[in-house]
Order: structure tokens, then C-alpha cells, then sequence
DNA sequence: CTGAATCCTTTTAGATACTG
DNA sequence: CAGTATCTAAAAGGATTCAG
């Protein structure tokens, strides 16, 4: 009877409107982690190799590039091939679901970007209020 | 020479365009924290205290809940209300700032909700193959 | 080259008890 | 009511070493 609202609201991502709130709750998380999305804009100019995402991606270590990687692989959003060569060759590359994401992530990067000076200085006159 | 893009590229995400990268990526994190937005998203109807959140957002602890609404104060999306009565209330609500975040979010949570059922069957595959 | 395995330190967060 | 303090278990993450 009440107007259908289409838009999932703020409070629907607690639920998850469909599917399982868990698996839900972990896009997010993926979003907001460290070198995820940072890894997706990388592959998005094209295929990459381990070693080239490593020098690319300053500070991480071989350990949580693997591991990033095989969660973006699992989720679906990045492709890996391997290749049986010797050396051995190993590309990375997104998928088309890894893609579709990306102009949600980057409506997020504009707002940041936006909006780093004020928050920036918010948090400075909140410590300085606190001491 | 070459084409100015205006629209932020994933790769300026490792960077911050304009101001501390720091804070920048901190932003994104915020957005990807487990309970920051669900509670926006509550404060999106109207200011509510502590103890009506608490109650709200199923499954948090009061340090938690502690914590994440200084953080969200100290950046600026949230602002906090004391009434000096007794017993005490304290109000909270969403600023400003803090709204114009909630479209973006939403992109994701709209991106999200679309693609959890293709992402938990992703996952499901991959793991079957890994075994 | 592309990782996996291991060790070890740091961070995070839940449970519990207590206070103005 | 609205938190703080403390303790602890668990998870995250870096450094290092080794392997196909």
C-alpha cells in the first residue's frame, strides 16, 4: 500500500536484500581493504603480471598481493592464467564483473577525494578539542 | 597536450589526488568498516543516543559502538549532543557531511546487492576446484 | 618467476566488570 | 544512561626462508 521505495536504503545493507547478508557484508569489506580496489584499477589498464603488480603496488609484500589476489580471484573480479613456461608466466587480469564495479568504487574515490582536506582538518580541530 | 580526464582513475586512489593519502585511504576504509555505515545509515532517519543504537545495530558491543561513533565524530559525519540531565542523554546524529557520503555508498550497496548471489556461486566454484 | 610455509609481532575486537 | 577499563583470544600482517 506505501510507495515502494527502489533504492536500496542505508539500512538494507545491514540485511542484505537478497542473498546472504554474510557474503554481502564482505563486498563491502573488500571495497574498504587496503589494496583491493587499488589492485582492480591497476588491471584495469590491462593484464599484469605478479611482479609487475608487486613494483606497481608500493609496500606490499609477496604475501598479501597472493592473498589479495586470490580473494579478487575467488570473488570473481580478477582472472588469473598461468601459463607453462620457464620461467613460469602468471597474468592477472579483471573480469567483467570486476569491471562493473568500478564506477561505484570511483563515485567513492571522487567523494574522498572531495572531501579529504575538510575531514582532514575535522579530525584536527577533534584532537585539538581533546588534547 | 594529451586529454585532461577529469573523473578520478583508480590509480589516483593509492595516491589522493588532492590532500594526505593517508587520510584518504582511511576513507575508504571507513566506508569498508563493519559497522560505520550501518549506523549513517540509521542516523539517516533522525538522531538517535546511544542506547536506541545499541539496540539497532544487532550484534555490536558498547566499546565498539564507542569507538566507531568517535570516529565518525572526529571525521566530521557524525555529531554527538550531550544534554546535562539526569540520567545523561547523548544524542547523535548525521551531519551534513556525512549525507553527501550516503549516494556513493549506496552505489556500492546497489552494486553489491545486485551481485551477491553471482559472487557467493563464484566462491562456491572456486572453492569446489581448490577443494 | 611465482608463489607457499613458517615464525613472530601488532592490531583488533569480544566478554566482563565497573563508574559518574 | 552512556560510557570506560581491563583482559584476552583471534586475526592480520611483515620478514624471512624455501621450492617448483
Amino acid at each position: 500500500m506505501s510507495e515502494q521505495v527502489h533504492e536500496p536504503r542505508m539500512q538494507s545493507m545491514c540485511e542484505g536484500p537478497q542473498g546472504d547478508p554474510e557474503v554481502f557484508r564482505s563486498i563491502l569489506a573488500r571495497v574498504g581493504d587496503k589494496w583491493s580496489m587499488m589492485l582492480i584499477g591497476m588491471l584495469q589498464e590491462g593484464p599484469r603480471r605478479f611482479t609487475e603488480l608487486k613494483a606497481m603496488t608500493q609496500g606490499i609484500s609477496s604475501r598479501m598481493l597472493t592473498q589479495t589476489l586470490r580473494q579478487l580471484e575467488r570473488d570473481g573480479l580478477v582472472k588469473r592464467e598461468m601459463f607453462a613456461e620457464i620461467p613460469p608466466r602468471v597474468e592477472y587480469s579483471v573480469t567483467d564483473l570486476g569491471r562493473s564495479l568500478i564506477p561505484a568504487v570511483l563515485a567513492i574515490a571522487e567523494w574522498a577525494s572531495a572531501h579529504t582536506n575538510e575531514i582532514a582538518a575535522n579530525r584536527e580541530d577533534y584532537d585539538a578539542a581533546v588534547e
